[in-house]
DNA sequence: TTATGCTAAAGCGG
DNA sequence: CCGCTTTAGCATAA
């Protein structure tokens, strides 16, 4: 499982978190009321001075344009501004990795367990689509292990029990162990916290280590800098790296790239690990028919997603200089972006606080999947194929039907309200028939 | 393990 | 709109 998707469904803090962005009061402008705009004397910011570069290039191309491209203009001002700030991008990130290098060398240090564990960046900053700001990092922290036995898993993508198995040898894992070979994933995670905890208290900067979260995987630290005053969140999460293994059965029927990246890539990615996530900690959580669930795991993918999204053409060239640019992630950043603002607009009525992020990654990858030519995804003809997306998406509501992209059987929406569906659903026609206000 | 070269994206100026 | 420079991240070789 993706643990974008599993950190922003089992938490509700990291899920509703309010971007405090400025928006423009006046909704719908037309064209020509942009002129006035030039008298922007703000100093500093250079997003003013590169917004009023960019409308007065759109004024002059719009006097040679005969067709009414509006949308796409609205779009791509859009994307403008939701790229990320190289400077702040470059400070997050300085921290980010000092942070990273220092707890993985306490970690193999002091933990016996972690002697092997590897770093693997994740989600949407690594994946070039993280918009707005470089304010949120995901960093899987991974155990190799051979060869894991699943033995039970629920159509949530959940697993209840893993096994280690035909291990000859001592594991670095084996203190985990139950009787039955199956691993403890509570005690892992209860321990890898105190580690990473004690790792982070003695470095010089301002960290707080979030709460524990039910049901969230991830160990947050705040980290506010000196720079700038800003606080970003780094999310480690521990996971297991099943390597020498196949992918479990009930992936056969996802993952249908043989049309968009080819049978040779969907082969090549087939044979990479894949990673369990333990999903619960602490005692007492019980569900499903009151088994106690401490020790479930989620499967990940996230590397495959961070690939997918690298080698998004279906031409090898596609992006290159050589080749042909698509718009494929400003679809994603856009979606991403008409349902964060979303919810921040109805952050009070609470109706949309099951939606996150990984729901538009997920209809992005199902739509790319779909439409696998690069001619449909054009960069020219962006405001087409963002409307296309947000058809998908709203066709996925509809039905409450968005299988996770690797486990059809896994329903992403088994457990939105119908009359959330609709409402978001209704709220993005909304949109879509006004030229998308919301992005002003 | 470290050095090196490549890529994607931001930002700037024409 | 285009080309150029810079930077973070990554793959690969040494």
């Amino acid at each position: 499982m993706n643990e974008a998707y599993t950190a922003c469904v089992f938490s509700a803090q990291r899920c509703s978190s309010p971007k405090p962005r400025r928006r423009h009061e006046s909704a719908i402008k037309t064209d020509s009321s942009d002129a006035s705009d030039a008298q922007d004397a703000s100093p500093a910011v250079s997003a003013h001075s590169t917004d009023r570069q960019k409308k007065s290039a759109e004024q002059t191309a719009m006097r040679g344009l005969r067709v009414d491209d509006t949308l796409g203009k609205v779009l791509k001002a859009t994307i403008d501004k939701l790229k990320i700030n190289k400077n702040e991008q470059s400070n997050a990130s300085s921290h980010v990795n000092d942070i990273t290098d220092k707890v993985i060398a306490h970690l193999k240090r002091n933990t016996t367990w972690c002697e092997e564990i590897e770093r693997l960046r994740t989600g949407s900053y690594y994946e070039n689509v993280k918009i707005c700001e470089p304010d949120e990092f995901d960093v899987m922290m991974t155990i190799p292990v051979e060869r894991v036995d699943i033995q039970e898993f629920d159509e949530a993508g959940a697993f209840y029990s893993i096994a280690l198995k035909r291990h000859t040898k001592r594991h670095p894992l084996d203190r985990f162990l139950n009787e039955d070979k199956t691993i403890q994933a509570s005690e892992m995670l209860s321990e890898f916290r105190d580690a990473v905890k004690k790792a982070v208290e003695k470095l010089p900067y301002q960290i707080e280590m979030q709460r524990k979260k039910p049901k969230c995987p991830a160990v947050t630290l705040k980290v506010k800098m000196e720079e700038n005053g800003k606080t970003i969140s780094v999310d480690f999460v521990l996971g297991l790296k099943v390597h020498r293994a196949s992918w479990p059965d009930f992936t056969k029927d996802g993952f249908k790239i043989e049309n968009w990246l080819g049978k040779k890539e969907k082969a090549n990615m087939k044979h990479q690990p894949f990673y369990l996530v333990p999903k619960y900690e602490g005692k007492g959580n019980t569900e499903h028919d009151g088994v106690v669930a401490k020790d479930a795991w989620r499967i990940s993918f996230s590397h495959v997603e961070k690939e997918i999204l690298k080698k998004h053409g279906h031409s090898k060239t596609c992006c290159e200089d050589v080749g042909q640019k698509c718009c494929r992630k400003e679809c994603l950043k856009l979606l991403k972006y008409l349902l964060q603002q979303l919810k921040e607009d109805d952050s009070k009525s609470n109706k949309l606080s099951s939606f996150c992020s990984y729901h538009a990654k997920t209809t992005l990858l199902h739509a790319c999947a779909t439409r696998g030519n690069d001619n449909e995804w054009a960069y020219s003809q962006l405001a087409d194929c963002f409307q296309q997306l947000l058809e998908d998406f709203v066709k996925h509501l509809r039905n409450r039907h968005l299988p996770n992209f690797f486990i059809p059987s896994h329903n992403l929406l088994h457990q939105a309200s119908p009359s959330s569906c609709d409402f978001l659903a209704n709220a993005i026609e909304i949109q879509r028939n006004n030229n998308f206000p919301i992005f002003n």
